[in-house]
RNA sequence: GGGGGAGUAGCGAAGUGGUCAAACGCGGCUGACUGUAAAUCAGUUCCUUAGGGUUCGGUGGUUCAAAUCCGCCCUCCCCCA
């Protein structure tokens, strides 16, 4: 996954279109997102002004005044190249008043149908990201003006920003059934093990997260027997692997151990191996939901995986 | 043998009569992080039945009051010989 926002201040949509597209530029041939900048409305309010024809940011880097509209943004990750972009939208913060989310609902549904109109590259699939905060009534509307305007596939925004988990499930419930199966349907911004599997149970399809990568670089370890601070002491003789069962590149070569004597040493290396582990176990946890589902026996997978978590949460 | 300096919580280190259970850092322990302004942030760290109790190398004093002042003792470091 890759952001809007971000790479238009550094290094430029420009430069990366002069470099051949992300993938090129990169040099990964695996699939990639970007976001639209949706995100960073939410995340980045104090730097920002919302109206109708689209949000000015001040660069949290320069200060430099950023006007983004829905169809800069559709131009932008164009020059970009994801194979999946995503239209514009404001995040809606929580809590928040019905009157205001559904004024922004709306409003991002307009600039939806903007972004839409935009949109020129095919070889690009284009996502409509549903709105409507915690609200039933607003779900409902953004979900079905939104897939009325076909699109290739259905986001789910504005979840997991400080909501505790019962409003989470609401707004996905208030969201999935009026979106078409034959589409992906996208948890924006969804990375612990409990709502990855919530989602799946519900019928979404996608997920993306900075959580296994940021919990790394702050030493935490996803194992499926809960979670596990590299940092502590215990660690410091500990030479077996993150996690005896995984396969990724860190647990085969990489003691507990090392890694730790990495992290306190403030090596980035730490970081990197944790994320490497963090990032195969969710996909390895996915791989394994995906069998399930296949064999018709998911939820109790679901079970018997945040059993073993320990507590409820899953970590 | 002569001269000088130092001993404070797990470690380092402030404090030099009352506002000191004692700053701060490290280490330890908890916890947070979810469409990335996050290699970050928060709490805790003498004991406690939570009322209080016992601390600043040891010991004996001075004082209403001592980590802080005085005597003696112990240990360590540096310089000269």
């Amino acid at each position: 996954l890759a952001n809007t926002y971000h790479l238009t201040l550094r290094p430029g949509a420009e430069l990366v279109a002069k470099a051949g597209g992300l993938h090129k530029f990169m040099n990964y041939a695996g699939p990639i997102l970007t976001d639209s900048g949706g995100f960073q409305v939410f995340s980045l309010a104090k730097n920002r002004k919302i109206n109708e024809d689209g949000v000015i940011f001040r660069s949290h880097l320069s200060g430099e005044k950023l006007f983004f509209t829905p169809e800069k943004v559709i131009e932008i990750q164009e020059q970009l190249g994801a194979d999946i972009i995503m239209s514009f939208d404001e995040c809606i913060d929580y809590p928040v008043s019905h009157t205001y989310a559904k004024e922004s609902t709306e409003r991002t549904i307009r600039w939806a149908k903007r972004g839409l109109n935009a949109h020129k590259r095919q070889d690009q699939a284009l996502f409509g990201i549903v709105q409507g905060g915690e609200f039933a009534d607003l779900r409902k509307y953004s979900a079905l003006e939104t897939v009325k305007l076909n699109f290739d596939g259905y986001s789910i925004g504005g979840t997991s920003i400080g909501e505790p988990k019962d409003v989470f499930l609401k707004m996905v419930d208030y969201s999935v059934p009026y979106l078409p199966e034959d589409k992906p349907r996208y948890l924006m911004g969804i990375g612990s093990i409990d709502y990855i599997l919530e989602g799946i149970a519900r019928g979404v399809d996608m997920f993306d997260s900075v959580l296994p990568t940021r919990i790394a670089r702050h030493g935490a370890v996803m194992t499926r027997t809960g979670r596990l601070n590299i940092r502590k002491e215990i660690f410091k003789d500990d030479f077996r692997p993150l996690e005896a069962a995984c396969d990724c590149y860190t647990c085969q070569n990489y003691t507990r151990a090392y890694i730790r004597h990495l992290y306190v040493s403030k090596e980035q290396l730490a970081q990197r191996l944790l994320s490497i582990h963090n990032l195969r176990f969710l996909i390895k946890l996915i791989e394994e939901a995906r069998e399930a589902i296949k064999a018709d026996r998911f939820l109790d997978f679901k079970n018997e995986v945040l059993i073993k978590f320990g507590d409820e949460r899953g970590f």
